[in-house]
DNA sequence: TCTGGGGTCCTAGGACCC
DNA sequence: TCTGGGGTCCTAGGACCC
């Protein structure tokens, strides 16, 4: 926690329903309601109009149309909303560089970061002010709720008290008088299992969850939660703004009318999916070894079967080979609602790649090539050399073939990319183990 | 005929290694 | 013929977020 408020956290008002009634003017001042249109879909967002008839996010189509039969049903323009959260994004990069996007609606700003004479809770509440004016003119119309506190929990509960519209700032030193009487489940984090939990133990509001001793909380949620809410509770959250987020997977799914019963328009549909999956990865860069897939039953019970490869692909064929094999040992008699596919243990190479190299790393890396080659390697590693040295294949797909050259000294080694049938690169027994 | 899609993080057990 | 403990990797499931 800082000593000043100087962290931002906004959220666009029901986002996508505003795009429509924006790009729609005769949407405007009616409900209107995005997702929930399938047999199965969910609301993703619920216009302030229809909010009052009782819908909400996650409320499932049909219980939606049974409360608001007039609304609008809209099935999403996504490009749209990436579109409009992209110029969002930018209005609040001209504030402070250090931006954390968490969605396409919300994003902290670390304000330390800006350009302002200083972090006084008067300096703050302007800059917020015209952010949100800002916003307003260059979405044309949207408007935006902010908060502004001295960590990341504080802002994001401000943000959540003056909605739609609206902007709250905590004075420094207040945190905890605001904190006290709200209940545990305005904490992110803190979900219906956490909140049952907690309300078993006596425990409702954020004075009662202070004053728990962290052991007592760690035995009931386990040593990370228990942990975490201990600090929130005293409204401790050390947390840094992160422009840059790290991707950890990339997934496929989907839900249908119907369940499905028949194993080949299963594997048909996995192998589909395996497909976009692969070419989402080689368009964005990744390549990756654990391949999983989700299959949820018609009781909604949920399975997930993962298989790790020895070196990382991003090839939808590899990747539908593996999901087929992981579903042909699940049982889905009685039917299945929702299969999906996805990669992770994501590797890096193919990603640096994109950023290409400047003279002095590609000279740095021909003097690494030069020195005497490690003489150990992974378990099973297969292992290679052209004309350089040697090293061991690290990925492989789509017809190249990445090798990673270690030496004694810079462990891990440069990355170099073949064909797969390139002349230069030749198979070697594996060194001896030493 | 209640319950989306795309993610992140945590836990827990077993294998394996030192 | 008895057996500790730590670390890492893998797998499965669950909670949670927008």
């Amino acid at each position: 926690m800082r000593s000043t408020a100087s962290v931002l956290h906004l959220d666009l008002d029901a986002f996508f329903a505003a795009v429509e009634q924006r790009d729609k003017p005769s949407l405007r001042g009616k409900p209107v309601i995005v997702g929930g249109t399938g047999g199965r879909g969910v609301v993703a967002t619920a216009s302030y109009e229809a909010r009052t008839f009782g819908v909400g996010s996650a409320m499932s189509g049909r219980e939606a149309r049974a409360r608001c039969p007039h609304a609008a049903f809209l099935s999403g323009r996504f490009h749209a909303y990436r579109e409009t959260s992209a110029w969002v994004m930018e209005v609040l990069r001209e504030l402070s560089p250090l931006v954390e996007p968490l969605s396409l609606d919300e994003a902290f700003v670390d304000l330390a970061a800006a350009d302002l004479p200083d972090l006084e809770v008067s300096t703050v509440t302007a800059a917020g002010e015209r952010l949100r004016q800002r916003v307003h003119e260059v979405t044309g119309g949207l408007t935006a709720t902010v908060g502004i506190a001295s960590s990341k929990f504080l802002a994001k509960v401000a943000s959540e008290l003056d909605k739609p519209d609206g902007m709250t700032v905590v004075p420094p030193g207040t945190e905890l008088t605001l904190l006290r009487p709200m209940k545990v489940t305005v904490i992110p984090g803190v979900g219906p299992a956490t909140a049952e939990r907690l309300r078993r133990a006596g425990i409702h509001t954020i004075a009662e969850l202070e004053a728990v001793e962290e052991d007592e909380l760690v035995r009931l949620l386990g040593q990370a939660q228990g942990h975490g809410l201990w600090q929130l509770a005293r409204a401790r959250d050390p947390r840094p703004v992160l422009a840059e987020r790290e991707t950890k997977s990339i997934s496929v799914e989907g839900t249908y009318d119907t369940d499905l019963n028949d194993r080949r328009v299963m594997e048909g549909l996995l192998a589909r999916q395996a497909r976009d999956v692969g070419a989402r990865m080689r368009k964005n860069g990744f390549s990756g070894r654990t391949v999983t897939i989700k299959v949820r039953l018609h009781d909604f019970t949920t399975l997930n079967r993962s298989s790790t490869l020895s070196s990382p692909t991003d090839d939808g064929t590899t990747i539908a080979r593996i999901a087929r094999s992981l579903l042909a040992d699940l049982d889905t008699t009685g039917g299945v609602r929702l299969l999906g596919v996805g990669v992770s243990g994501l590797a890096d190479w193919v990603q640096e790649d994109l950023f290409g190299s400047t003279p002095e790393e590609d000279e740095a890396e021909e003097v690494r090539l030069l020195e005497p080659p490690r003489r150990t390697w992974p378990p099973g590693a297969d292992v290679v050399h052209d004309e350089m040295g040697q090293g061991w294949v690290w990925g492989s797909g789509s017809g190249v073939v990445t090798v990673r050259f270690e030496t004694a000294e810079t462990p891990p080694g440069p990355v170099r990319s073949f064909r797969d049938d390139d002349p230069a690169l030749r198979r070697l027994e594996p060194p001896a183990e030493d």
